[in-house]
Parts: structure tokens; sequence; C-alpha cells
DNA sequence: TGTACATCAGTGAACGCGCGTTCACTGATGTAC
DNA sequence: TGTACATCAGTGAACGCGCGTTCACTGATGTAC
């Protein structure tokens, strides 16, 4: 651009760089807050390393009017992961798991939350990073989520006769490692491509490993004899 | 502290302040800046949200004395997660884990790593932090290190008479199985007081856990047949 | 339906601060003789 | 052992920049009449 350019040009430039969309609607600002600091976690950073002014620019307002609906980054953050959970739980419910056969139930399950992984990237891939680098107050909502989580998979569990032999603390265990599972295939499916193909190969190896975990619960005694290979 | 304060108060206050250790001695201050990122990283944030003249106020070290012994921040982080792997490795093939008895091997190999990781504290938490949030670069070198580990892993589990029968695929899916808990155990580890009796109980559980998982290998067929519960 | 008014979401200027990086420098350490 | 010199780790001043936060403001929207 040459020194004879009109001003005006350069102001354009400026506006276009430095807003991604359009100032949003009266009152649509929070839903474009919180949207623009997903995308930006997602395409290029955690949480902590990206400023209030970037989310707001992302967001297309001007920084001040971010404090019209959070106190400050941090309450942002925790809203956001609020919102996953919520929204999580909702699945978790209405699949209602424990009245489906046994039979068939690790397929059903994965593939239902790797489609829910897939359908919520953003949000899965914002908790995922600020799991153990958030903040202690991000990283005790998400802990006492999946908390949450995996009781509500022992209970569900306990309803089925093939469980009726395993206590209700070892019930918990196996939750705990069937949870632990399915966390790393949706870390898995979240660095892969959003349709790469290599996701069945992910869903087939979490599947396996699940099934392989139901076996040894086949096996298990709550107070395991020494017909245990390794103990 | 009144206004008639002799100036050479606050000037001994801002140098007590500003820096956490006495000056490195010459050539030492390579190693400084490490652990001071160590020490910041693990005692309030990640990696990403600390900067570089903090890092060399906590190593008692002018900001520009860093660029003598690393690029940028980055250099310095992979360095880090180098390090730690290089000296996991070397454990892990001094333990030459498959030259054992199975029996009690899940015991000892538990026992083994949750001591490593709490001999290594700061940096097990700088590389349980970057995992998901790091750089590129950062988190490809954690996702290739562990990688060798649990083919190192699955290797070794072909060296028994004991799982003969399965095949090289499926126990890199053991093995990945395996490590993933291995890894959820350092996880909680490091997120509990470092001399807390709690450690036990993490340790019972990720225990009982491989057990139950290699309860599972003993009625794996490398074509899983309809026994499978859940099939 | 039309008008006056209150509310409050969004604005834009301004502030002081810590940041990464540059540069020319100093002075301790190691080497050659 | 003693001296002269080269190296280069560490220094300190300086820069321009984006940051979080404050403040008084504007003007669109919803409500009362």
């Amino acid at each position: 651009m040459s020194a004879h350019s009109p001003p005006v040009n350069s102001s354009e430039d400026k506006a276009s760089s430095r807003r991604r969309r359009g100032a949003p609607r009266r009152g649509e600002a929070r839903e474009a807050l919180m949207q623009a600091a997903l995308e930006l976690v997602a395409s290029e950073a955690n949480f902590s390393a990206i400023s209030l002014r970037r989310i707001a620019r992302q967001a297309g307002v001007v920084p001040t009017a971010f404090y019209r609906h959070f106190e400050d980054l941090d309450a942002l953050g925790l809203t956001l992961i609020e919102d996953t959970f919520r929204s999580l739980r909702q699945i978790l419910s209405d699949a209602s798991l424990s009245a489906l056969p046994l039979k068939g139930l690790v397929r059903y399950s994965v593939e239902l939350f790797a489609h829910y992984v897939r359908d919520n990237r953003l949000l899965f891939q914002f908790v995922v990073k600020e799991r153990f680098s958030g903040t202690v107050a991000m990283r005790e909502a998400i802990h006492n989520e999946i908390l949450l989580v995996t009781n509500a998979l022992a209970a569900d569990l306990a309803r089925f006769d093939e469980f009726s032999h395993i206590s209700q603390d070892d019930l918990r265990t196996i939750s705990d490692l069937v949870v632990n599972t399915v966390i790393t295939l949706s870390e898995r499916i979240l660095d892969v491509d959003p349709d790469n193909a290599e996701d069945d190969a992910l869903m087939l190896r979490a599947e396996k490993q699940l099934r392989l975990i139901f076996m040894g619960v086949g096996r298990w005694e709550s107070r395991p004899a020494d017909t245990d290979t390794t103990a």
C-alpha cells in the first residue's frame, strides 16, 4: 500500500482483521463471547493463554462489554464447563442405559458417546484442555462432574443380575476404569480431523478394551481368590 | 513503612520480592531456569501462562540471560519433556519387567511407578498439564513418548507364555489400556499432597483395575467367541 | 396506536503495567605461552 | 607459576505493544400511560 492511499482503507483493514464476525445483536453478546472463547481455545491455545480482549474481538464486541456478562475470565470458563456437563448429564439420563439388555450395551454406549463428543467438539476440547491445566476452580468442577458420571454408572451396573456378585465398592472401581477408558476415547477423537475415518479404529479399540474389562468382571469376585494370575 | 524510611529498605524489599533464590553461579543458569519453570508451573499455572521474565526472576537471573540457553520458551518446554521421558525410559528398562515372574508383577509395577512419580513430582506435573494444553510440538512429543512406552510394554507382554494366545495387535490394545490406567494413577497421585496417606488407596484401586484387566486377558481370544457377555 | 421515559447493553478513551526482544556492555573463567 | 588475552555467560537500559480495568457516555429496547 502506498503512502498516498486514502486513510479509509487502513481503517477498514483494521476493522476486518480485528473482528471475526459482525457485531452481535443486542442481547446476543453473552453467547457470542462464550462461542468466541471456545473457538480460540480449540484453534490455538488453552484458556489461560487467551486474553479478555482477544475473546471480545473474536465475538465482535468491545472489551468492556465483557463485564456486562461475566465478572472475569474465570467466570466465563466455569460457565462453559457447567454447560458441557449439564448437557452430558441430560444425554446420559435420556439414554437410560440400565433399561437396555447387557448384550450389545458396550457397542451402543461407545457409539452414543462418540457421536455426542463429535457433536460438541469445541466444548469437549475445552474441557479436555482445562481438566489438568485450568484454574483450581475449573479443575475441581470437571473432576466433580466426572465423579458424578462414574457414580451413576456404578448405580446402573448394580441393576444387572450379571454383576450381583460384585460389591458396591468394586463396582465403583470398575466404573472408574470404564469412565477413564471412555475419556481417553474422547481425547483421541478430538485429536483427529472432524470427519476422519480413523474415528472408527479408535472406537473399535475402545470397544475391545471395554469388552476386555467386562470379561474380567465375569471372573471377578469381590474377595479375589488365588485364581488371579497376577496376585 | 513511614515516608521517612531510608530508600535502601525499599531497594532490598524489591530485590527479595523479585528474586526467589540467589543468583546462580556462572554456568548454572540453564539448570536454574529449567527448575524455575517447573516450580512456577507446579505451584500456580500451566506453561503457557508463565512469562519468560517470571522464569528468569524465579531463577535469580536477568531476563536476557534466558537467551544464552534457550531460543525461546518453547525450546525450554520441549527440553523439560525430553528430560522427563529420557529418565522414565531409563527406569523402565532398568526394571526389565519381562525378566520377572508374572505373579506379583502388577503390584511390583504399580509400586515402582508410583515411587518414581513421587520422586519426580515437578517433572510429571509439568507433563500432565501440558499433555493436552501445550503447544502442538509439546503435545506431539509427549504423545510419541507414551506410544513408545506402550509398544515396549506390548513387547514385554509377548514374552510371557500366559499371553501366547493373544495376537500382536490385541497385545497393543491391552497395553494401551494398561498404560492409560497407570497414567490416570499418576495424575491422581500428583493431585494429592506429597506425603498424603491417600496415595495407598489410589495405588490399591489401580492395582485392582490392572488385575481386572489381566483377568479379562485370561478369557480373551484374539477372535473373541460368543462367550463374550457384552458382544 | 402514539408518546415519554427508564433501563441497561454496548461504546470508546484513557490509565498504568508487565511483557518479549534489541543492543552495547562487563567481567569471570579458561587457555596459550 | 605468572601474565596476556579471548571467550562468552550474564547485565541493564530501552523500545513498543497488548493487556485488564476504570469511567462517563450513548442510544436501542421495553414499559406505562
